[in-house]
DNA sequence: ATGGTTTTTACTGCGTC
DNA sequence: GACGCGGTAAAAACCAT
C-alpha cells in the first residue's frame, strides 16, 4: 500500500519536471533541476544550477561553469504532448534492499473496496479472492528465490573460507537448486542444506574437506550436518565414494610446508595400503595424516606427530595406529 | 536400542636436547 | 624440565542392524 502511494508521487514529481523541460526547451537557455542551488565561487551569488541538458552546473548570474561532464539523469526520450509523457514515463517506485524483490512484488490490498472506495459486488468479491490466492502462491515462488538466494550467499562465504575452487561452488549451487526444487527444504534449515550441498559438492570434485572442517565455517551443529548430508544424498540419489585419504595428502603436505618428494612418497604409502585392503573400515583423514607423518620419516623431512595432527584434525594415537600399519603393509609387499 | 568397531581422551614411561 | 614418541585402558563416537 505504502508503496503504491510513493509511487504516485514520484511520478508526479517526474511528470513535473518534464513539463519543465518542455516549457524551457524551447527558449534557448534552459533552466531546471532548481533543487540544487549552491553559492557560486566566483561572484558569490546562491545562482549555481545544474543544467542536466549540457551536464553542466553553471552560475546563473557570472555564466561560471563550475562542473562539466555530468551523468544526465533525466529521461533520454523526448515527449511532446502529456499523453504521451504518460505513456514513455519508465518510471515506478524507488527500489529498496529492505524487502526481497526490492519492493518490485505486487500487493492487493485486503479491503474489499475499489479505487474509489466502494465496497464490491459478490462476484467481484470471490474474484478478488481468487487473485489474492494466486498472487500469494506467485509469492512464495519469490520466497523460494529468496531463500535460494541466501543459500547461495552462504555457500559462497564457507567455500571461500575453505578454500575450494569455483567448480565446488557451482556443483554445490547446484545441488542445493535441486533439494530445493524436490521439496527437501522444508524440516530443514536453509543454512543446514547449504552445509550439506558444500559437504557434498566438495567430495564430489575430489577436493574433500573433512565434517569438522565445515563444521568450523557453518553455522549449523555438526549432527544437523551429518543428518542432513545423508538424507540429501539419500533423497537426491547423489552417487559419492568414500572420501580416498590420497585426496587429503596435498593439502597437509602443503600445510606442513613438506616437499614434494615427500608428497610423493606418502601416496606411495597409501596405495600400497589400498592393494593390501588394511584401509578398508579405517577414517581415511586419519590414513592421510598417517601416511605423511611416515612419509615424512621416510624422507628425512621431518614433522612432529604432534603437527600433523594439528593440520589433519585427528589424534595422535590414531596417527601411530595407523601409521604402523601402513609401513607393515609396505614391508610385507617388499618381501612377499 | 544394541553390539561391534574405530577414534579419542588421559595417563605413563622412556629417551633426547 | 620440556618435548617427542610409544603404549595402554577406558570412554566416546560411529555405524549397521
Amino acid at each position: 500500500m505504502t508503496g503504491s502511494v510513493r509511487r504516485f508521487t514520484t511520478d508526479n514529481a517526474r511528470v513535473r519536471k518534464q513539463a519543465n523541460d518542455q516549457s524551457e526547451r524551447d527558449s534557448e537557455r534552459t533552466k531546471h533541476e532548481q533543487d540544487e542551488t549552491l553559492t557560486c565561487p566566483e561572484c558569490g551569488s546562491e545562482s549555481l544550477v545544474s543544467d542536466s541538458e549540457h551536464g553542466e552546473t553553471v552560475c546563473d548570474d557570472c555564466g561560471l561553469v563550475v562542473e562539466e561532464d555530468e551523468i544526465d539523469r533525466g529521461p533520454e526520450w523526448r515527449a511532446f504532448n502529456s499523453s504521451e509523457k504518460d505513456q514513455k514515463s519508465r518510471v515506478g517506485a524507488p527500489t529498496t534492499n529492505m524487502m526481497h524483490d526490492k519492493g518490485l512484488s505486487t500487493n492487493i490490498g485486503w479491503q474489499n473496496k475499489d479505487a474509489y472506495g466502494r465496497s464490491l459486488s459478490s462476484r467481484q468479491r470471490e474474484k478478488m479472492q481468487r487473485l489474492r490466492t494466486w498472487n500469494e502462491r506467485f509469492r512464495t515462488r519469490d520466497s523460494k528465490e529468496r531463500n535460494l538466494k541466501q543459500a547461495l550467499g552462504e555457500i559462497d562465504r564457507m567455500a571461500s573460507a575453505l578454500g575450494l575452487p569455483d567448480n565446488v561452488r557451482e556443483t554445490a549451487s547446484v545441488i542445493y537448486r535441486r533439494a530445493l526444487n524436490d521439496d527437501l527444504l522444508p524440516g530443514r534449515s536453509i543454512e543446514g542444506v547449504a552445509t550439506s550441498s558444500l559437504y557434498a559438492a566438495a567430495r564430489m570434485a575430489g577436493t574433500p574437506r573433512s565434517l569438522d572442517e565445515i563444521t568450523n565455517v557453518s553455522r549449523v551443529e555438526k549432527d544437523e550436518i551429518a543428518r542432513t548430508y545423508r538424507y540429501v544424498v539419500r533423497e537426491l540419489k547423489l552417487e559419492i565414494q568414500p572420501a580416498d585419504p590420497e585426496q587429503y595428502v596435498p593439502r597437509f603436505a602443503s600445510d606442513l610446508g613438506l616437499a614434494d618428494e615427500t608428497e610423493r612418497r606418502a601416496r606411495q604409502l597409501l596405495k600400497t595400503a589400498k592393494k593390501q585392503g588394511v584401509h578398508s573400515g579405517k577414517s581415511p583423514v586419519g590414513l592421510a595424516a598417517a601416511a605423511v607423518y611416515a612419509a615424512s620419516l621416510l624422507t628425512n623431512d621431518k614433522v612432529t606427530q604432534n603437527e600433523v595432527s594439528e593440520v589433519a584434525n585427528i589424534s595422535e594415537v590414531t596417527i601411530r595406529n595407523r601409521y604402523h600399519e601402513l609401513l607393515e603393509a609396505e614391508e610385507q609387499i617388499q618381501t612377499p
